[in-house]
DNA sequence: GATGAATGAGTCTTCATTCAT
DNA sequence: CATGAATGAAGACTCATTCAT
């Protein structure tokens, strides 16, 4: 006989089965919750509610969470982590380095205005509790700490490429993002048409070229 | 025509003394909403607390206005339409003519920042409903109107006095107002230190002037 | 004339109907409160149940008490009041001055045990509450207070007028009140028959006679 | 008979392991419980904490006890009955016998005090469900019997032997222990002071002597 | 037997708005 | 017009107990 008894882990197969369902369960609740308070806002949108479209009773809602705020935070935090991978993508020196500014740059505004577009009313949220809540405040703060870094950064690598430069690194990199990053929030949000849209992205990207480039 | 039609002439004391009256408690109303919005927030803030503070009883409030958020639209109104007023007076081409724009330009970046100061929890409430309440944000988007306008009019005035000049100037005014207007609201209605504000203003200005300058 | 329009106080009737409308949901819902929480108990009562059988909306009863809680401690101390006026009414020293002492003591501890037959429910929720509940123990030893003074009072006029005397009257006191409260509260709450309750108030004025008298 | 059922007859080692172990998974269940409701209270303790504290899963619970109560009573009964044979001890006429009955009152008085300092929070727990909840009335009563028998067994030596008696011993034996067992449940259980108890044991002491001694 | 995910009835409390006086 | 008592729908959260694995 070759051996053991084949048993607890079949070969790779789904370990802790009861594990996998619990995934399935919390899964289930985020994206309930997420689909809601996208729709609906989040007052708007009830405990029973999200334990409903996620199929489960309402006391299963509180196995995996805290409270109702505990879901938005990591609702929250995952959609603003993946807007904010986006844009650290188009910020990376590397994509600067033999193009032509003025069009990575455009390229780069672009993405910041079309980024917007993913799930705008989780993005209507942040901007919502932004002022009224600590917690999201500094979610956001924290996710967009590397932005401004990356901004900084690039920006300090144009100099030094001598295709451009700015007085205060810092201060450009917040302005620069924050800047962007409301004129885009108000137009995709809004309803904008596209016309508008282009013609912001233009003028955004020759505002931020005049103060970082040449 | 000899005029008005003499309704209830009263004879010597003062006329209709119960508009009087009433013109006290709805200013009494507004003011009580106005400081209450401004501490607690909206939300925070009841209808039973307004009533109290403005030494009325709860059912008054409802006969000057329909309901709890016509109280906060009339008091975001005036409050944003102040606002709006100091900045168009730094618009007006007058003051650009025979200056040094780049002067002119840090001090309206300035009047932007510090307007933000005004009224600081009556402004995040404006951020906080823009996106969620319709009225909030048509509200808000008239009083803007005015102001981009005035922008996109000094801009076209540079121009013709061959000191700058934009692409789109409609673009151009919206782009930069609602730039300015963010990140000023972003570090004065946070807690920004004061040197963050100033290294703001400064970059801003430098923003600006890279796009409409020159 | 005889004169001023006789309006408001038309000679002694009500005035301000509202505040009489307004005792009257008080009283109901006190009287509701205080008879659902005498046959059910504290924690079986809900707040909704006491608006009903008040014959009010459920906002109603927070509109007179700020919480559930807070409805209990006002009957609470209604009727340990009661009861403790009752107690003090025969601890006044008046009473046993030229009375039989024995006859006198037999009858306080009388009435120690009969005034358990009021409100019994009440007086559970009392013991129940003692231990857990700061305000339930504050409240009652408040009470309590003046009945042990009386008795401690009453001790030392019994030693000035030569027919008893204790070592330590606050001690007795708090003794003499205390065992006879809780040998009372376990046979008049429990179910204790008659004759049992009988012996209990001859041996407990045995008990008390042999503390204090001669 | 040639004897027992050779049930599984186990060779050598332990029999019934899952039994040995059975019993360590109640017994952690009951120190568990025991040390929570101690700690914070019956109703203030969950079965998920209980079962946390034991190392179990909630299910393992369901699996000892029918309910929740189920454990209380049985912590309420072990605790209870231990208490009662200290003071058991303390009341063995031989005790009593030639030693001089002050001295062996204010003893067993001194006991009864002390031991309210075992468990106290059980004991409140005793005392919050004794009138709402029968099973803990009645498991009570059972463990009291026995030494109400003591007592009135005491008082009977007591009179044969010349030094005391009372008119009805049944009833005293209740009086006496209910008095000595309140008086001393507010002085341990509340917050009292060291003179405050030392005092009370003194007076109660002479209360219950002028009832049973001489 | 053990596990722990799931259940869902049940609670208190809030507050904008109405309306009889 | 003012008053303020009354309304009642709504909502977040708890926890003893069950049961599929």
């Amino acid at each position: 006989m070759t051996g053991a008894p084949a048993r607890k882990p079949p070969r790779g197969g789904p370990r802790r089965p009861q594990q996998a369902r619990s995934r399935r369960t919390r899964k289930a609740l985020v994206e309930a919750a997420g689909a809601l308070f996208e729709e609906r806002g989040y007052d708007e949108t009830t405990t029973a509610e999200i334990a409903r479209r996620a199929g489960v009773a309402v006391g299963t809602v509180y196995g995996y969470f805290p409270d109702k705020r505990a879901i938005l935070m990591e609702i929250l935090h995952d959609t603003v982590a993946q807007i904010a991978d986006l844009v650290l993508e188009r910020l990376e020196p590397e994509r600067w380095r033999d193009a032509d500014p003025r069009r990575s740059l455009r390229d780069l505004i672009h993405t910041l205005f079309t980024t917007r577009r993913l799930r705008p009313g989780l993005q209507r949220i942040v901007w919502e509790r932004f002022f009224k809540d600590d917690q999201v405040r500094e979610a956001l703060e924290a996710i967009e700490a590397p932005i401004f870094l990356a901004v900084k950064n690039l920006v300090l690598h144009l100099e030094e490429w001598g295709v451009g430069g700015v007085r205060d690194p810092d201060s450009a990199a917040f302005v620069i993002h924050t800047s962007v990053e409301w004129t885009a929030s108000r137009l995709m949000l809004g309803g904008a048409d596209e016309a508008e849209v282009e013609a912001a992205v233009e003028t955004t990207t020759d505002m931020i070229a005049g103060l970082i480039l040449a």
